[in-house]
RNA sequence: GGGCCGGUAGAUCAGCGGUAGAUCGCCUGCUUUGCAAGCAGGAGGUCUCGGGUUCAAAUCCCGACCGGUCCA
């Protein structure tokens, strides 16, 4: 090993009298005031000592607790409100996981600023991660309030290592109370989200309070730092990136044997109150809480063995059963106090449950919850617990949408009823049909209908009295079904970097320009500076063409890489060359008209159908366009109706659309998230396009600059393209006109043809429809009757091999393909149908149901005059003449 | 974004290459007229759609569409 001086050796802790200790029991290495301190803090080397003796000078509420921390940091930082828990400016993740995901990548990549610097806030994040240990462990939760103070520094140093430990300890030991002896800093290194760097676990008690993150690095193949397996080589912006638990804090100071008491009491209280759970001796709850953070490597029912003995020690002789059937109820009340507490913060952004992304999580979480509401009997609401979060988290949400969670939770509370009515019968289903249900078949039917095993466990033993073991590792075999797959990787194309000017934005009506071409490959050029829009943003590429040499080159498609915009040609146009551009203005005009007509419509949307809707997806045409959206059901007629209206009024209303350059933080502050509806560029400013009054949105696209110049917009689909995702084709302007026309069109053709009045045409049409089904089924009823006519006149010749049935028919095509069907039914062996459908041939076909090959059967008959085709089963011929019956018995009896 | 199920009568589903079925519901009649009643008879299907394979497709293959579900 190298002699480097550690990184984490700072002056605070010698001046504070810290000394650095490896542990005796894990080896990590870690600082502590507290000379006979062996261990470092952490569980399994130190147990919770903090329950029943809470080392914090007074209790502290939630509320307290955030107060007491913002307060202190607010001296010489600025407070910052807290994010959304579903994170609009990025796309990489679902949910906001840490107080830093509000400033990735923007600001982490040193584009953006960070809003103040330094900060202090308190941001909500959702974990689910930790969902199967919630209830169970006394101190998982899906949701936790991060509280942090970072600095970013780049040129200008804020602060660094020195003043974050300084800062840590002092609110720890100064405003909390808390002995410096208890508090020791683990050394950890720390990477996620593309950064790296090192880190210092801050433990009092054995309880983990906050993590002290130095991020200085970033992921690079090349770096020669290494954590967790990837490389990283440092970087110009260093940032303090904290995190304090608020619950944890919370829990410290009230020393209750879990977290869930400590933070939300009222809620536990209501839940317990209200259903069949209890709350047990305090003694055993904190045993069990003790010896799950102590284990974390070992399986629940493990740990259950090793609490049961310690519980008898305390003078409690319970039985495993009674141990179970206590802690399960206690669990699930617990469980369902936390995820009514995550439902909250999701539903205040408008997360729609569904089956896909966040809203799949929303979905998970209700019918978790639906199932504890159920196991203990809770004679409340999950409605009521969910808004007795919010009265107490007024602080932190503000948005209480309750007709929206009425809604939603009505909805799903159905839908899984549904699936449960439907499991119920699968279940039942396939138990007649195989008697047993094999472990494997448990994760079948979690996977592909949902049915949780216990649920189909209790089935079972309702039906067969049978008891079904669920697998212990039931959820990692969920996850290892999936895990095979690989995600599809996109390959991007390199060019050279050259910075090509964008003309489209100074004038967007812009036709033509000069530019110098700056690099040339195979079927490609870039330039200095084009007018031609690249694909993105859902708007497609312009077309046109460059004039070189007084030729015609046409341009088949535009991509933007970074900062190059590369032009596709159908030719070669050397380097250096002076070349004149032509923009396809038409097709430019038609973009930019829908470009528009899309933000418009977004907003009325927005305003008609409520603020959870959001844009999932977009693509402009030349013809038609189509926007996704964040929508719970289908568009109805009249949504449609209303939709369209509003959208003419404002037309006609002539509201300007502006495009302004904003920096990121004040636009957020200005117009709040619904500014990312779209993908998120990483650059300092974000250019802002409004409809005056109607909507605001990041986008790089071209627009028109009134919306008077729509013309009109209209509705011509809507689909569901997914649950919770509506899709809406539109048109306007010109296309508009187009579409009408094009209906237009057509109803005059239905018209004439049915020669009728438009208006008539549906009418029309569906008797048309009707009448066609009875032709067809009297159609059918015929060919039956002749079919069986056939059949009923055969000649029947007795073999000693089976049946021949010899029969004269006149049936079309249709007809032969029915009779042939029917006779495989029969129960003879041979079948010879001579078949006159008017005209000069006859048809012959040999049915063979027997060993018998029907082609040899066939030209023995009919000699070399016919041509013999089909398979031994089903063979037929064409010939001109008519044949001797007597041939035919002949033939028959040589067989 | 990916995986796994599924789409057949009003509802729930069976059939899984040889003329489209069951149960409930519906209609008619009888028997009873008291609680999910009995008996007899009957109506009700472009087997989601489009291609392909085959003499023959609800059935096998491919693709769309729709729904369910799990994972990220």
């Amino acid at each position: 090993m190298t002699e480097q001086k550690n990184p984490l050796e700072l002056k605070f802790f010698s001046d504070n009298r810290f000394t650095r200790k490896q542990c005796s029991n894990c080896h990590h290495y870690f600082w502590t005031g507290d000379p006979g301190r062996k261990t470092c803090g952490d569980p399994p080397c130190d147990r919770y000592t903090f329950i029943n003796t809470p080392p914090v000078s007074r209790k502290y509420t939630l509320d307290e607790m955030r107060e007491e921390f913002i307060s202190f940091f607010r001296d010489g930082h600025t407070f910052i409100s807290p994010y959304p828990v579903v994170p609009r400016w990025r796309d990489d993740v679902l949910l906001v996981n840490a107080s830093i995901y509000d400033f990735q990548p923007h600001v982490t990549s040193g584009v953006v600023p960070p809003p103040a610097n330094p900060l202090v806030m308190s941001q909500p994040s959702i974990r689910m991660v930790d969902v199967d240990n919630v209830g169970k462990t006394g101190r998982h939760l899906t949701t936790f309030e991060m509280m942090c103070h970072d600095s970013f520094n780049n040129r200008k140093q804020v602060y660094w290592k020195e003043e974050t430990v300084s800062y840590c300890h002092s609110f720890l030991t100064e405003k909390l109370g808390i002995e410096p002896k208890l508090v020791t800093y683990k050394e950890k290194p720390w990477s996620g989200g593309g950064n790296g760097g090192n880190a210092l676990e801050v433990l009092v008690e054995g309880l983990e309070v906050a993590t002290l993150v130095f991020m200085d690095m970033v992921a690079d193949p090349e770096g020669t730092t290494e954590i967790d397996g990837l490389t990283y080589s440092p970087m110009e912006l260093k940032v303090v990136d904290t995190g304090y638990g608020l619950e944890r804090l919370t829990w410290l100071s009230q020393g209750t044997p879990t977290v869930y008491e400590a933070i939300y009491p009222g809620i536990v209280d209501h839940v317990l109150e209200n259903s069949d759970a209890s709350l047990i001796d305090r003694r055993i709850l904190e045993i069990i809480v003790q010896n799950f953070a102590e284990h974390e490597d070992l399986h629940e029912n493990e740990i259950i063995r090793l609490i049961l003995p310690e519980v008898a020690r305390i003078g409690n002789n319970m039985t495993e059963e009674e141990f179970l059937k206590e802690y399960n109820t206690l669990k699930s009340a617990f469980v369902v106090a936390d995820h009514t507490r995550t439902l909250l913060l999701l539903f205040s952004d408008y997360v729609i449950p569904s089956n896909v992304k966040a809203g799949y999580l929303a979905r998970l979480l209700i019918r978790r919850t639906l199932r504890h509401i159920e196991l203990i009997n809770f004679r409340g609401t999950m409605e009521e617990l969910i808004e007795m979060h919010w009265e107490s988290l007024r602080n932190i949400v503000k948005n209480y949408p309750r007709d929206f969670v009425h809604l939603m939770l009505q909805e799903e509370a159905e839908k899984y009823q549904e699936t449960l009515e439907k499991g119920r019968g699968i279940v039942e289903r396939s138990l007649s049909r195989q008697k047993e249900i094999k472990p494997d078949d448990l994760l079948k039917l979690y996977d592909s209908y949902g049915l949780h095993p216990d649920f189909v466990a209790s089935i079972v033993k309702e039906k067969t009295g049978k008891v079904i073991e669920v697998p212990d590792d039931f959820h990692t075999r969920v996850i290892s079904l999936h895990d095979n797959v690989e995600p599809g990787k996109k390959r991007e194309l390199q060019f050279p970097s050259i910075k090509t000017r964008p003309l489209y934005y100074d004038d967007v009506r812009i036709s033509e320009f000069n530019a110098i071409v700056m690099d040339s490959g195979n079927g490609y050029i870039i330039l200095n500076q084009t007018a031609f829009y690249p694909e993105g943003g859902g708007q497609p590429t312009d077309l046109g063409y460059f004039v070189y040499r007084g030729k015609k080159i046409q341009v088949k498609k535009v991509e933007r890489y970074g900062d190059t915009i590369v032009h596709w040609i159908e030719g070669d146009i050397p380097k250096s060359s002076r070349i004149m551009g032509h923009i396809d203005t038409f097709r430019r005009h038609r973009l930019m008209a829908h470009h528009s007509a899309t933000h418009l419509i977004l907003g009325v949307m927005k305003e008609i159908l409520g603020p959870h809707v959001w844009q999932f997806g977009v693509q402009k045409g030349v013809e038609t366009s189509r926007i996704d959206i964040t929508h719970y059901r289908k568009l109805s007629d009249e949504d449609i109706r209303k939709i369209e209206r509003r959208c003419l009024e404002l037309i006609r209303e002539g509201r300007n659309i502006r495009v302004k350059n904003v920096d990121w933080n004040k636009a957020i502050e200005k117009y709040g998230f619904s500014v990312f509806q779209g993908g998120v560029p990483l650059s300092p400013k974000l250019r802002l396009v409004e409809i005056e009054g109607v909507d605001v949105e990041g986008c790089g696209g071209t627009h028109l600059s009134n919306t008077s110049e729509l013309g009109f917009l209209k509705i011509v689909n809507t689909e569901s393209v997914q649950e919770g995702i509506q899709r809406i084709t539109f048109v306007a302007g010109e296309a508009a006109l187009e579409y009408v026309q094009g209906i237009y069109a057509s109803a005059r053709a239905l018209q004439s043809a049915l020669a009728t009045d438009i208006s008539e045409i549906p009418g029309r049409v569906q008797s048309i429809v009707r009448e066609n089904i009875e032709l067809k089924k009297e159609k059918e009823a015929l060919l039956k009757r002749n079919v069986n006519k056939t059949i009923d006149q055969a000649e029947v010749l007795e073999y000693p091999w089976g049946g021949a049935a010899v029969m004269r028919s006149n049936l079309t095509e249709e007809g032969m393909k029915l009779l042939a069907k029917a006779l495989f039914s029969k129960p003879y062996k041979l079948f010879l149908i001579i078949n006159d459908a008017g005209g000069s041939e006859y048809g012959y076909v040999v049915i063979s149901k027997g060993k018998v090959d029907g082609r040899t059967v066939l030209a023995s008959i009919l000699g070399s005059t016919a041509e013999v085709g089909g398979t031994p089963s089903y063979s037929t011929a064409v010939s001109h003449e008519t044949v001797d019956e007597n041939l035919i018995k002949e033939v028959f009896d040589k067989l």
